[in-house]
DNA sequence: TTTT
DNA sequence: TTTT
């Protein structure tokens, strides 16, 4: 048993990248509130990551602020940095998400810039 | 919600340390297993926090091999290294432990034979 | 380990009672929306109790149609019936609820147009 | 969200059944501890349903009094008595069952009460 | 109806 | 690096 069960907002809007292979994979960050002592809050920032159709899902329907339930399970990982050092970093791979919100319908995002066109993956203008 | 639940084994023997403030704090891995792809079995190895009272309980309770199950929240911690850079560690701070398994103590690996009492180390009667 | 954690809508506003000895208990049921096959929508109304503060905080702060969160155990309760038959019922005892939403004073259903201005039903302006 | 997670001990045998369309269907109950206030220990029984493959592995790999970790979701199941009495019934609809303890082979069950033989069911001495 |  |  390897279970985590967040609700949080998105810090970001979601980052979709594929394999070499073709397998879509989502990231982002979502802020999960928690109160601490003397009625203070604070955000734990904590990483997910979406496989495949979960991760499409994610790219298409998510933005920044918006709150969700994320199920996974916590995952430590591995990995090199530039200049040899060893490093891990922890995320959560989520197995099933939850919208506890609609999305904001493109006109009041601001994160848009342009109009909503999607491009050819070589004709991205920046 | 930040709710975390996991099955695994220790890693190590807990350690554990005070606060200035006299407040205790166990620590320890735990190995979760996985089942990948192919019948493979990988393990994550998570750390595990405990405070005070349950700090206690793990230190008095919990060895390295045992079976627990660990209920938390999973916190991300900021520190800085000792050359000045900002790392980020990933910890599940225990709410609650459950032993899956009794504590083998090392020189009585069977059940207590003695009617419960418990011996000064030096007049265990063999 | 007797964990559930459920996120849906409360069928009804919760009813608080108190025990002889004073203990204040709220009870309701929530409807938790579940996909059957088919693109269907079912959903399992589940009842759930509180006790004490948390029931007071239930019976201040929630209204039918409210979505939360709700974590706690589950409990078999056995009881008999007027007429001697036993019977068992199922609840889950809260042990901690998180509101998804705000609740929707009476007066005020829709999501408030005016840049948060609440007018009194006779002179929202269109 | 409708997610249960238990620990407990098998009360009984798991009994599997086939649908008309040739599902398997295993369902038992398990006993789940509870420590209520003074010391005391008190169990809820709670009954489990698995499905299919599912339900064939709990069917060749449980038995009476073996610890399992049950994950599902929680479903309240409306059904008429003989007499046309409407009834509800909750039960947890396994999802995924860890074992948390190997099955006890017949020959060193202590609940073998005959010096550990194993009888073929028509000479069982009694 | 019930587990250790 | 960050959400409301």
């Amino acid at each position: 048993m390897n279970k985590v069960i967040l609700v949080g907002r998105l810090a970001q809007d979601p980052e979709v990248r594929y394999t070499q292979s073709g397998k879509a994979v989502a990231s982002f960050t979502i802020a999960v509130n928690r109160f601490a002592g003397g009625g203070q809050k604070e955000a734990d920032f904590i990483p997910i990551v979406a496989w495949e159709k979960l991760a499409e899902t994610c790219g298409n329907n998510l933005t920044k602020g918006q709150r969700i339930l994320a199920e996974g399970r916590l995952q430590i990982r591995s990995y090199e940095t530039n200049d040899g050092q060893k490093r891990r970093v922890a995320e959560v791979v989520a197995q099933n998400i939850e919208f506890l919100e609609r999305k904001q319908p493109a006109e009041d995002k601001e994160a848009t810039p342009f109009g909503g066109q999607v491009f050819p993956e070589e004709e991205i203008p920046f």
